[in-house]
DNA sequence: CCGTATCCCGGCGGATACTG
DNA sequence: CAGTATCCGCCGGGATACGG
C-alpha cells in the first residue's frame, strides 16, 4: 500500500468523522486565515472588492477572491455586479452571515477577556524552557 | 527586492495587525485542525495520551503531542507525569481551557443550528455552477 | 476594476525509526 | 507508554501575467 494510499484512508477516515460533526464542519469553515477577517470586515455594510483588498490589509487577491467565492457558496456572503465601466462588485453578508456576527462577538469577547492570561502563560513556558536548557547541568 | 523580501515584510504587516487583535490570536489558536478537538475531548475529565489518541480518532502521534505542547503553552491544559513503570501522563483543561468550553458549546450551537443552511446554500451554489458551465452554449 | 490561470516555494503534517 | 528526530510528499498561498 503506497503513502498516497494510506493518506487516502486516513483523510477518509477523518472526514468521515467530521461529516456527522456540524461544530467542525463550521471550525473548518471559520478555520480558514482570511475568513474571520472578511467577515469582520462585512459586518459594518457591503464593501467592493477593492475596498475588501484594503480594509483586509495584507490579503492577496488571490486569497481575497477565494476567501470571498468561499462565503458565497456557504451561504454567508453575497456577490453583486454593476455592469458598468469599470464593472463594480459589492459583497454583503446575507442573513446567514449576519447571523454568524454574534458569535464572532462571543468570540471576541473572549479573546479579549482572557488573551491576556494566555500570553502570559506562553511567556512562562518558554521561561521555563529557556531555564531548563541553561540550567540542564547544575541540578 | 526579493521575493522573499517582500513575503517577509507583508508577513511583517501580517503580524502586527494581529499582535494588536485578540480575537484573531483565540482563531488563529482554535484553528489548527486539532486544537477543538483535543479541547473536546478532554472536555469531560482528564485524559491519558494514549486514550487522547484513541479518542481523536485519526490524529498521527506527532500532531497529537504538537497541539498538547501548544495547549500546554498557552495555559489551556496541564500535563502531569506520573513516575511509574511504565510512565503515565495525564492531560486536564486548566481553569482557562475550561473557561473556554461555553465558547465551543456556542459554536456547536450555531453549528447545529445553521450548518444545515450552509450545506443547502453550498449544493444550490454548486448545482448552478453545473449548471452554467453545460448550459453555457444554449444562451 | 475585478477577477482567472499559472508557477513555484515554504511549511504542515503523516510515516517511520529510535529513546527512556 | 510517551514521546523525539528525521525524512518527505502535498498543498496552501504569494507573485506574476493575462482576460473581460
Amino acid at each position: 500500500m503506497t503513502a498516497a494510499e494510506r493518506r487516502a484512508e486516513a483523510k477518509q477516515a477523518y472526514d468521515a468523522y467530521i461529516a456527522q460533526c456540524p461544530s467542525r464542519k463550521l471550525l473548518d469553515a471559520l478555520s480558514d486565515k482570511w475568513v474571520s477577517l472578511v467577515l469582520t470586515a462585512l459586518a459594518n455594510g457591503p464593501l467592493r472588492y477593492s475596498d475588501l483588498a484594503r480594509t483586509v490589509a495584507g490579503v492577496s487577491q488571490k486569497m481575497l477572491t477565494q476567501t470571498l467565492r468561499g462565503l458565497e457558496r456557504d451561504g454567508l456572503a453575497s456577490r453583486t455586479v454593476t455592469a458598468s465601466v469599470p464593472v463594480r462588485v459589492d459583497y454583503r453578508l446575507t442573513p446567514l452571515g449576519t447571523s454568524l456576527l454574534p458569535l464572532m462577538a462571543a468570540i471576541k469577547e473572549w479573546a479579549e477577556s482572557h488573551i491576556e492570561d494566555v500570553e502570559l502563560a506562553r511567556e512562562h513556558y518558554d521561561a521555563q524552557r529557556d531555564g531548563e536548557q541553561s540550567g540542564r547541568n547544575s541540578g
